[in-house]
DNA sequence: TAGATTGTTAATCGATTAACAATC
DNA sequence: TAGATTGTTAATCGATTAACAATC
């Protein structure tokens, strides 16, 4: 007897209410309430009640949840207790600038190894890292057991890459090329494409 | 007698059409149909066709869509039949490679003048552009009348940054930094973290 | 004409909100 | 105890899908 699975859009959610939880704990707030977090957010309190309960009961009548204690649990149920290994492949500006990023070891996940095609390009330095032969990929990330990518090759590469990374093993891809990528449904792939915020922004402009 | 406001989940894929469908023109290809268009994207093809009706009819039966004559009606409905001027705060690792980034401008944007508060940053270069001080953000916003902007600064500067931006008349803010801003709601705001995507696929992972 | 695909309606499905008993 | 807030149920709201007449 298993239970119904949990609804996606509400899992994403839940990332949304670990980095608010965060922030408070730097204000040095120890207690919240669904009200506090929804204003912060601006999602209705109710929401926040309902997504938590697909989880377990986290908080206390009368008080709210315990910051420390409900990040805690929210870190465990998105699996970000423990430090995920990632490859980046595709050292360009934007790769640069990912490889140089200090802000994903405290939330979970540490750039292990980053990759180029570009024969100028590989064994130079970059955010601390040696830029590797992308053709060494493979070997790479079956001997490490990594499971996360990100892609931040030109469009025209991104599908090829990805194909790639598939074969080796990555289960899951952030994909920062303009372009949507065409994989296994065992492979979970997430987009960034800032243009897209953009018009989306553009549409409710005069 | 207005017509009811189209649901804004469908104005956010309107940008997936366009991005899709300017691939297809790539390739140079001529027509499309809803079907071809929802299996590149992972859409059915009713949710397609049921979008593009709340704008108009532009589409043949039996035929399917023309992608060029799509794509314009498109840019027209999202804006980006013209090209708006953008301005990017904050030049670090990810501001340089935004500076630089060759995308924005045939999908409808382009960066005017990008600005930090670092003393040793102002008046070095960037992407071919100048680094200004953030201090003549107000005015230059103003003279040049500009409604978009990127947002690149630490976490604890974003809120600040963005009430000056606010101030100066901007109207709708892409923040890469990783927390919710506080805007009025005459103001559009659109968020770039990727750890939030990183965490939601976790929670998927073994 | 026969075949294909749109635009649209109605049915289904799923997500959000309101409300409140439970209880800290 | 009185006040506050959770967890949960039922009601509402909104989005997606299925189906098909219209028509190119």
């Amino acid at each position: 007897m298993r239970s119904s699975p949990v609804p996606d859009i509400v899992v994403g959610r839940l990332p949304l209410y670990l980095r608010a939880l965060a922030q408070m704990q730097a204000e040095g707030k120890e207690i919240t309430s669904s009200q506090e977090l929804g204003e912060r957010l601006g999602i209705s309190s109710a929401q926040i009640r309902k997504d938590l309960s697909q989880f377990g009961e986290f908080g206390k009548q009368g008080t709210g949840y315990n910051i420390g204690y409900l990040s805690d649990q929210l870190k465990g149920i998105l699996k970000v207790d423990r430090v995920w290994d990632v490859v980046l492949v595709g050292v360009g500006d934007l790769g640069r600038a990912l490889a140089n990023y200090g802000g994903f070891l405290d939330r979970g996940f540490r750039i292990r190894s980053i990759f180029d095609n570009d024969p100028k390009k590989i064994g130079k330095q970059a955010g601390g890292f040696t830029i590797q032969n992308a053709a060494d990929l493979d070997k790479q990330i079956q001997a490490a057991g990594i499971q996360v990518a990100m892609l931040a090759v030109p469009s025209d590469e991104a599908q090829g890459a990805a194909d790639r990374l598939v074969e080796a093993g990555i289960r899951a891809i952030l994909n920062y090329a303009p372009t949507s990528l065409s994989v296994p449904t065992s492979v979970r792939v997430e987009y960034i494409d800032p243009v897209l915020h953009l018009q989306h922004m553009t549409y409710h402009l005069p």
